[in-house]
RNA sequence: GGCCCGUUGGUCAAGUGGUCAAGACGGCGCCCUUUCACGGCGCAAUCAUGGGUUCGACUCCCGUACGGGUCACCA
C-alpha cells in the first residue's frame, strides 16, 4: 500500500506541514516556572459548578506563576451545541470573577494561539491526521454503526473487551487503496482511526494531584476524525494542548480512563505531555450515601442557581477554595483581611476523593464574606442583583439610598458585627421592614401582653418618645415604662417569680420590635428607629394605640 | 464484566511509622444579653474491613467490602 497516496486521497486539501504549524505557534516566551492552563468547556448552554471548580484551579495555577490562562471552546460535537452557549459561558465566568488572558471571546478570538474554537481548527487537525496516515498510524474505517454494534455483541458474548482493536480492526485495516477509492467514490462515510498496537505494556503517568497513575497501554483503534472531518475530543485535546502550549491540563477524573489514548498520541507525535491534574467529582449526599451531582436532580449544580439565589461570587470562591485546598480555612482564619487571591494555592493540597457540596457550609461562608464587606459594597452588589432578579427592591434601594445604606450598617459598627445577610435573595426578606412599601408584621405580640397592655404600653411609649434621645436615654425611658406597667426589669426576676410580674422587659422590648420590624427577633431597636426616622417610627407605633 | 480511581466524626478535612487522631461547618449545652444574631467556652461524634510487615500502624503491603469513573463518530 502506498500510504503517501492514501494520505493524499484522504486529505487532498492539506498543504501546510506540521513544521509550519510548530513555528506559527511557537513555544511561549514566559518566565521560568510559568504555567499555561485552560478550561475547555463544551457549549451546551449548561454551566455547572464543576466548570467553575476546574476553572478556579486553572486560573490560580496560571496566575500565581505569572503564566497564561485561556478559554478554548470544545465544540466538536455539533449535536450538543446550543445557540448562545458560548456567550452564556463567558458571562457566567465573568460574573464569578474568572478572568481569561486569552482565548475565545463573545465575538471571536483574543490571542495568538487561535482559533480557540475547535470547529474552526479543522485544517490544523487535518495536517496531523494526514501525517499519521503517511506514517501508517491511521487509516480510514468504513464500518457502519450496525457493523460496530454486531462486533460489540459478539465481544460481549465472548466476554471480550468491546471496541475496535486487533482482529476486529482487521477488516478495515486490510482494505486496499483501490477499495478505499471505490468506497469514497460511492460516497460511503468513513472515520479516521488510530492504528493501535496489541500490547500488554503498562504506561505510567505522573498526575500532579494523584501521584502515579498506572494503566494498560492503549491497544484501541480509536476514532481520530469523525465522518464530518471534525476530531474527537482525544485528538483535539492532544493537538490543541500541544499547539497552544498548555503546561498543565486540569480536568475531571472522568478523563482518567482515556488517558492511555492521549498518552499514545503525545508519544507518537513525539510531543511532551502536559502535566495532568485530574480533579475529583463533586458529590451530593442522598439518603445514606454520596452520589455524583446530577444535572437533572440537583439545581445547585448549575452556576445559574447561585446567581439566582444571589450568592456572591466571593462566597463561591471561598467555598470552592475550602473544598479545593485543605489548608485554605486555616489560612483564612490566620489572614482574615486578605483577599483569597493572596492564598498560596497548591495542587499537592488537593483532595482526591469526591467532595460533597454542602450548602450549609456555603451559607456560613457567605455570611462571613458579606459580614466583612463595607456597607457600600453590600449596597452596590445587592442593588446589582436586585436589578436583575427583584425589581421591587431595586427601585426601593434607589428610592431610599441613604436609609438603605444606614440600614446595612445597623449592628455592624461594633467590633463584633452582625451577620444578618447570607444571600442577596435573603437580604430582600431581611431588609423588607426598612421600607413601608414592603413592611409586614409576621409575629404575634407576646402572650404576656394582652390587647389592653399593648395599647397602654405604646401610648406611654409615644408620649415619652423623643427621637433626639441617645441610646441610653431612650432605654431608660423604656425601663421606666416597663417597671410602671408591672413588668420585671430583669428577665431573671420574672423567671424566678412569675406570679409577681406581668412579664419582663423581654416582652416590652419585643412589642417594640414587632411593631417596628414585624419580627420579635430583630437588630437593635434604637438603631433601627434611627434608620427608619421619626415619622415612620411614630407611624408604626400609633397603629397600636 | 474488564480497566482505573477512591474510603479519617453527619459534612469538609489535618495527618506521610510513635499525636490524648488538629481545625472548620452542622448538632447539643453553658456564658454574654432588652430579642435575635455576633462572640466566648464546653460536649458528643471518625481512622470501611480482614490479614500481614514492624518493637509499634490512620500512615507501608495483600485480600475483601463499599462508593465512583470509564469502556461512543459525547465531551
Amino acid at each position: 500500500m502506498d500510504y503517501k497516496a492514501l494520505a493524499q486521497l484522504l486529505f487532498p486539501d492539506v498543504t501546510a506541514t506540521a513544521e509550519e504549524l510548530e513555528s506559527r505557534f511557537p513555544k511561549r516566551n514566559l518566565p521560568e516556572g510559568a504555567c499555561v492552563t485552560r478550561i475547555g468547556p463544551s457549549p451546551t448552554g449548561f454551566v455547572h459548578l464543576g466548570n467553575l471548580y476546574n476553572a478556579i484551579i486553572a486560573e490560580r495555577i496560571a496566575h500565581q506563576s505569572n503564566g497564561v490562562f485561556y478559554l478554548r471552546i470544545e465544540d466538536t460535537d455539533n449535536k450538543r451545541e446550543v445557540d448562545g452557549a458560548v456567550e452564556t459561558l463567558i458571562n457566567a465566568m465573568n460574573y464569578f470573577g474568572v478572568q481569561f488572558d486569552e482565548g475565545a471571546v463573545a465575538d471571536g478570538d483574543n490571542g495568538n494561539y487561535g482559533p480557540y474554537r475547535q470547529r474552526q481548527r479543522k485544517e490544523i487537525y487535518h495536517v496531523f491526521a494526514k501525517q499519521l496516515v503517511e506514517r501508517e498510524l491511521a487509516y480510514p474505517c468504513f464500518l457502519t454503526a450496525e457493523e460496530i454494534d454486531a462486533i460489540r455483541e459478539q465481544q460481549t458474548a465472548n466476554k471480550e473487551n468491546p471496541g475496535i482493536y486487533g482482529k476486529y480492526a482487521q477488516k478495515s485495516r486490510s482494505l486496499t487503496l483501490d477499495e478505499i477509492k471505490d468506497n469514497i467514490a460511492q460516497g460511503k462515510e468513513w472515520v479516521l482511526r488510530y492504528a493501535g498496537t496489541e500490547t500488554d505494556e503498562y504506561i505510567n503517568v505522573e498526575d500532579a494531584i494523584r501521584g502515579k497513575l498506572s494503566m494498560p497501554r492503549n491497544n484501541m483503534d480509536f476514532v481520530l476524525l469523525k465522518s464530518d472531518g471534525i476530531p474527537t475530543y482525544h485528538f483535539a485535546h492532544v493537538v490543541d494542548d500541544h499547539l497552544m502550549r498548555s503546561t498543565h491540563v486540569i480536568r475531571g477524573e472522568e478523563w482518567i480512563s482515556s488517558l492511555p489514548m492521549h498518552y499514545e498520541l503525545f508519544s507518537t507525535f513525539g510531543w511532551e505531555t502536559p502535566i495532568y491534574c485530574h480533579t475529583a467529582t463533586l458529590m451530593k449526599i442522598e439518603g445514606t450515601g454520596k452520589r455524583k451531582l446530577s444535572k437533572r436532580k440537583d439545581p445547585e449544580l448549575a452556576l445559574s442557581y447561585y446567581q439566582q439565589e444571589g450568592i456572591s461570587p466571593d462566597a463561591i470562591w471561598e467555598f470552592l477554595l475550602t473544598l479545593l485546598n485543605s489548608n485554605f480555612e486555616e489560612w483564612r482564619i490566620a489572614n482574615p483581611e486578605k483577599s483569597y487571591l493572596e492564598f498560596p494555592y497548591t495542587l499537592e493540597k488537593m483532595n482526591i476523593s469526591g467532595a460533597l457540596v454542602d450548602l450549609n457550609k456555603l451559607r456560613d461562608i457567605s455570611k462571613d464574606v458579606i459580614g466583612a464587606m463595607p456597607a457600600q459594597k453590600i449596597f452596590d452588589s445587592w442593588l446589582d442583583w436586585c436589578k436583575q432578579y427583584n425589581e421591587q427592591f431595586a427601585s426601593l434601594i434607589e428610592q431610599y439610598p441613604e436609609r438603605t445604606l444606614a440600614a446595612l450598617n445597623v449592628g455592624r459598627t461594633a467590633k463584633k458585627p452582625r451577620k444578618d445577610i447570607e444571600t442577596w435573595k435573603q437580604a430582600c426578606d431581611f431588609m423588607s421592614f426598612y421600607y413601608d412599601e414592603t413592611f409586614k408584621v409576621f409575629d404575634e405580640m407576646p402572650q404576656e401582653c394582652d390587647e389592653e397592655t399593648v395599647k397602654t404600653f405604646f401610648t406611654k411609649y409615644l408620649a415619652s418618645y423623643n427621637h433626639e434621645d441617645d441610646s441610653n436615654a431612650w432605654f431608660e425611658k423604656v425601663r421606666a415604662i416597663t417597671e410602671e406597667m408591672g413588668f420585671a426589669l430583669r428577665p431573671k426576676d420574672y423567671k424566678n417569680n412569675p406570679e409577681q410580674y406581668k412579664g419582663s422587659i423581654v416582652h416590652t422590648t419585643n412589642m417594640l420590635r414587632i411593631a417596628l420590624t414585624g419580627h420579635a427577633n430583630a437588630p437593635d431597636i434604637w438603631e433601627v428607629s434611627h434608620v427608619l426616622g421619626e415619622d415612620i417610627v411614630r407611624g408604626r407605633i400609633v397603629k397600636y394605640c
